[in-house]
DNA sequence: GGCAAATAATACCGATTGGTATAATTTTAC
DNA sequence: GTAAAATTATACCAATCGGTATTATTTGCC
């Protein structure tokens, strides 16, 4: 890995926080160097704009937060065992937290969604690959008979992103986790009755 | 009504918009004197500051959403009508698009959260009191014998607060308010079933 | 170890930001 | 109709915005 490569993780890795937290508008050049340390003219030299800044930064903060979903997946052994896993995030206050200022999904779309056409791309496909995911887990589940044939995978899957995205949006900004943590029982039981 | 008061409801009428698209941040003093076509001495002739002007388009936009929403929930004759009534604004592409920008507590949440602490404390509000309306009339569904008296009328409700705007921030995110539509259905399910 | 190439810092750019005296103009009350 | 008060426009402010040549410094290869 070459220098740049390095200055330009090291650049996204101390921005995305702050991307996360203040959205694209309220982040501005000199919070970047304040947090990277770094000047203006060595961040240019790594990336042609603040958008590029931007997008590195929320790739960075969904790939976080996709690591470790995926990895308390695998220890999960049924599929509603997996499916449930994002509801348990929260009892660990890391579906609130996690990464650093939250869901970038939620946090990025709603600021995106009528300012930032290459961003708002960015957060509708991280939702549809979720989508996507979850669907092959219903399909899986209703293959093993574990899950209903009745259920409709897509509904099903549409429905539990809401619950957690909505879940995620009230715990926040009332500060009540336990808000949250009421609702992901709800679609725990929701996940059992497919 | 003063001329003052007039201008004020005036700047507030036009500005609502743009800052339930544009968020705080993203919307300058000339976003706001292109258009109202006022000058900046006259819009802060009437408002402290930026601030005071985002706080009351903020209220400007929620009240003119309870408007219709109550308006609507007039109409239903049962507790589970009136319960259901959001569920089915969204069919009239109106949760998705009304007020213009789209609603306004998903809109102004995540972005207050970290950077606004007024503002956060508005929708924070405003959930807390849609939460209350909530569990009052699932409590006079238990009363009616409509609703079962088993039913958690504080659960139900922050599941239907966090399901509809779970849903409103998936359909507007990635422009499929089909997606909407089917969490709704889901919605009404649970509605039924309590 | 030296040297070219890559990288970072300096110093600057015009434009725009939020905000404010002050001056001009309307309102409003009498 | 007039004059005082309320309201709006003008003209300006320092600070910051995103961005960029240009210069200085490191890197990495031979």
């Amino acid at each position: 890995m070459s220098k740049a490569e390095r200055t330009k993780e090291f650049i996204v890795e101390k921005t995305a926080p702050i991307f996360n937290k203040k959205g694209f508008a309220g982040t501005s050049l000199s919070d970047m160097t304040e947090a990277t340390g770094l000047t203006k003219g060595s961040i240019y030299g790594n990336f042609a704009n603040k958008d590029e800044v931007a997008l590195a930064s929320f790739d960075y903060n969904l790939r976080k937060l996709r690591t470790y979903v995926r990895a308390e997946e695998e220890k999960a052994k049924t599929i509603k065992e997996k499916l449930m896993v994002r509801t348990f995030l929260f009892e660990k206050e890391r579906l609130v937290a996690y990464p650093e200022g939250g869901c970038p999904l939620i946090n990025t779309g709603p600021e995106a969604d009528d300012t930032h056409p290459a961003l708002k791309e960015r957060v509708a496909n991280a939702i549809e690959s979720w989508k996507e995911r979850t669907i092959s887990m219903i399909e899986e589940g209703i293959r093993n008979k574990e899950i209903s044939p009745d259920a409709n995978p897509e509904q099903a899957a549409l429905t539990l992103i809401s619950m957690i995205q909505g879940a995620i949006f009230v715990a926040r900004t009332t500060s009540k986790p336990e808000y949250g943590r009421s609702v992901m029982e709800v679609a725990r039981k929701y996940i059992t009755s497919l």
